[in-house]
DNA sequence: AAATATACGGAACGCTCGCCCCGCTTGTCG
DNA sequence: CGACAAGCGGGGCGAGCGTTCCGTATATTT
């Protein structure tokens, strides 16, 4: 590949997650092409679809917040890790919510995966009640993302946990 | 007004209530049009825009509710109620979570001021923790909303109640 | 029944946006 | 340096949707 070429490539992905965390999925490519000073045709050339730039855009993101759960953050922590994130990441909130655009089925599934073993741990040292199942969990957090996207923080975090006590 | 006209009214604002409860406020004009069986201008002559349109739907709603929260229902079951009526209705959860369109002011203003009053009795009963105030009740509802709609129930909102204790 | 205002349907317009195409530029390699 | 492939920009196409327009039809009034 010519080094241009990577060099745009990567100036599209750069400016799409900003433009993405921002203004969310909505914006147009014209637009995202625009502010990464290329054509609209080059970032087709590079990302054959706009599903597949957004696609590129929040695995990236879902991969680090599996990371973030096998990093050693008790179940509390991690919770409120991924909904400080879907906050401050208007793409990933939407993703995540299911609003047209789909997260990555492998990278959801690892992620739900790092999410249960927190879950199992926290239910095992009695701080989560037993009947929550890991499928709660998930609908929880987009629950609180709205939630925190409406009010600007994510203080009301505090309730859902303290709901979760056995 | 011609009694044609007025029939036609009629048909066109039960049949947006229909549409936009199960398909929400995206579905096209054009397509309320035909289901209600009249062309794309009848509706543009009784309501100026869309969101005219909308705003006519949800407003009724929002009053519905309002009622109900001064019909003597308790906090808990009125939160439950607010929840299963936007999981019922697409087009009132997209309004209150604020997604495009707006609820109108007053309509919400009184509703909020119903749920504020259910509210501070059960804080004065010991339901309700005292730090609790009428914003966090709207965000907690759109969260619930969120959560209901991801997974087509509302079981999560006792957990989201069981947070809300003293 | 004739006259008139009122309402109707749906084609058409303008705009946005995803995506494609093509003439030109630029990096790479002998 | 020269030839050639690889890449680039941005105008253009088609689809979807909100809104408008106007020739036709129908309710109302006398």
């Amino acid at each position: 590949m010519r080094a241009d070429a990577r060099r745009n490539r990567q100036r599209v992905l750069d400016t799409a997650y900003a433009v993405f965390a921002t203004d969310g999925i909505g914006v147009p490519i014209d637009e995202v092409a625009r502010r990464a000073g290329v054509g609209a045709g080059t970032v087709y050339r590079h990302f054959p679809t706009k599903e597949a730039l957004v696609e590129a855009v929040v695995r990236d993101r879902i991969g680090a917040m599996t990371a973030k759960a096998r990093s050693g953050v008790d179940f509390g922590g991690f919770f409120a890790f991924m909904v400080e994130a879907s906050l401050a990441n208007r793409a990933v909130a939407e993703a995540l919510a299911g609003g047209g655009y789909r997260v990555p089925a492998d990278a959801e599934a690892a992620l739900q995966a790092a999410f249960a073993d927190l879950l199992r741990h926290a239910q095992r040292t009695g701080d989560v009640h037993p009947d929550i199942t890991p499928d709660d969990l998930n609908s929880l957090v987009v629950g609180c993302v709205a939630t925190a996207r409406q009010r600007g923080d994510t203080a009301l975090v505090r309730i859902v946990l303290a709901g979760l006590r056995p």
